[in-house]
RNA sequence: CGGGCUGUAGUAUACCGGUAGUACAAGCGCUUUGGGAGCGUUUAGACUGGGUUCGAUUCCCAGCAGCCCGACCA
């Protein structure tokens, strides 16, 4: 993509309103869009950089079994009644509204009463089990107070996976699997290293659910981690029993700050009962499903990926989920440079590297390299009549201090095998 | 939902009960080109409503909006 058909610009400074570094840095950066308190516009780039995520977990999902489908944003008053779930004082988070015709409809704040409602009709024989359909969509919660820019939203887009299980074994295995999913998807976006899988209070099915909390200074929850093994308990089930249970020893806990990026839990027949999901057994005898969920909050993800690794020049993404795996910068106007510079686009982007060409006239080095700094994609490549006397393009990366000057066929050969 | 704070150009800010100033951004002209460059010039602003006052952006009230702390949550 060409900078000068790219319609966002960087700014210098951050609106005052965003104090959330995540907030601060996407929108100076121009990724994101701030509609009101909590809702958030993706442009471009940013947009680039939730198909990114979304694909990682995507693929993940599809890994263990899942089947992607979307359920309707708009959700009917007769569902969730049926799991006592539509009344406003049971559950706060709704935003509603009216249909012409005087009904009402809520908008998704979850989605376990769309997949039980719909899977109702299909779910019959212990041959159709199990199944795990997911889906990515925006989700609708009315928070009395949303904060720390896109990590927690009014509207946010998610990935909610829901296992239908015939029995307890066949669940537990499945959400084995998805732990190693799990662990694997924060890996590939480039935090693993930072995220732990802790033990966090289970509802009425389970003694744990599992939440995948990453180890942030502005985290919004407390964690205990055990250094060695890698696992944590969140504060909320952080006791002398728990600990014992988990065969951890207190004195060996340290207390963190952490961002819950994911989470997954088993839900028994909790939604299955209600909606009287079952299914005939070999025996022809009627048994309730075992459901789980699995979520993952996009946008949140994205936000800790900055908050994580962010420096103070700006993001440094991983090349997983960088909107563009080179920013080529033009240096001068030169004619003999721009034209080169063209070459190198051109090249780079017939080998399907996907490059944004600073092709702006008109500013400073500074400036050019100041952007790129600020929107942190992995690799820096400079055209100009410096690099141009030395017969190539010079290579820096984003983490680099210093940069050299490399021919244009190395640098595929090098692109390529850092893909 | 309790508590606190704040609303001035696109962004960040200043002053003031009496003509709203500056920087960045944007437009134009010239210069400049390896770490947010210079000179000149132009455009652009007091959240809404009510009250006090000769006069309100300034003081008061209400509404709306935003932020922070707590509770709650992906």
């Amino acid at each position: 993509m060409r900078q000068s058909k790219l319609f966002t610009k960087t700014k210098k400074e951050a609106p005052t309103d965003e104090i959330s570094k995540n907030a601060e840095l996407l929108i100076r950066a121009g990724f994101i869009h701030k509609e009101m308190a909590g809702v958030y516009s993706y442009l471009p780039l940013g947009l680039r950089v939730l198909n990114k995520i979304e694909n990682i977990i995507r693929e993940e999902m599809n890994m263990v079994g899942g089947i992607e489908m979307r359920t309707a944003v708009f959700q009917s008053k007769e569902v969730w009644e049926k799991s006592n779930r539509w009344d406003d004082d049971i559950v706060d988070a709704w935003f509603k509204t009216k249909l012409k015709n005087g009904g009402e409809v809520g908008l998704s704040f979850t989605n376990e009463e769309a997949y039980s409602n719909i899977l109702k009709q299909y779910v019959s024989s212990y041959k159709d089990l199990p199944i795990y359909p997911y889906d990515f969509k925006n989700i609708f919660r009315n928070e009395v107070r949303s904060k720390s820019g896109i990590m927690r939203g009014r509207e946010f887009y998610w990935k909610a996976l829901y296992s239908f299980s015939r029995n307890e074994e066949e669940h537990n295995e499945f959400y084995e699997k998805m732990k190693v999913a799990y662990q694997n998807i924060f890996k590939r976006s480039g935090i693993g290293h930072l995220t732990y899988m802790t033990f966090a209070s289970g509802g009425s099915f389970s003694k744990y659910s599992h939440e995948f909390q990453t180890v942030i200074s502005v985290g919004e929850d407390t964690i205990y981690l055990d250094e060695d093994s890698g696992i944590a308990i969140n504060k909320e089930v952080y006791n002398d029993e728990t600990i014992k249970g988990l065969g951890l020893i207190k004195e060996k806990l340290v207390e963190k700050r952490a961002v819950e990026v994911g989470n997954i839990f088993s839900l028994g027949t909790r939604f299955s009962e209600p909606f009287d999901l079952k299914y005939k057994d070999e025996k022809s005898q009627e048994n309730l499903v075992i459901m789980g969920s699995y979520g993952i909050g996009l946008g949140r993800l994205m936000g800790t990926v900055v908050e994580a690794l962010a420096d103070d020049k700006g993001i440094i993404w991983p090349e997983s989920i960088a909107p563009f795996k080179v920013h080529l910068l033009l240096l001068g106007d030169d004619e003999d440079v721009k034209k080169e510079a063209d070459h190198v686009y051109e090249t780079l982007t017939k080998n399907n590297i996907e490059v944004l060409f600073d092709d702006r006239v008109g500013l400073s080095p500074g400036e050019k390299f100041a952007d790129a700094d600020l929107l942190g994609i992995p690799y820096r490549f400079v055209v100009s009549s410096r690099s141009m006397k030395d017969n190539g393009v010079e290579v820096k990366k984003r983490n680099e201090e210093k940069g050299k000057v490399v021919s244009l066929e190395e640098l595929l050969v090098l692109l390529k095998h850092s893909a």
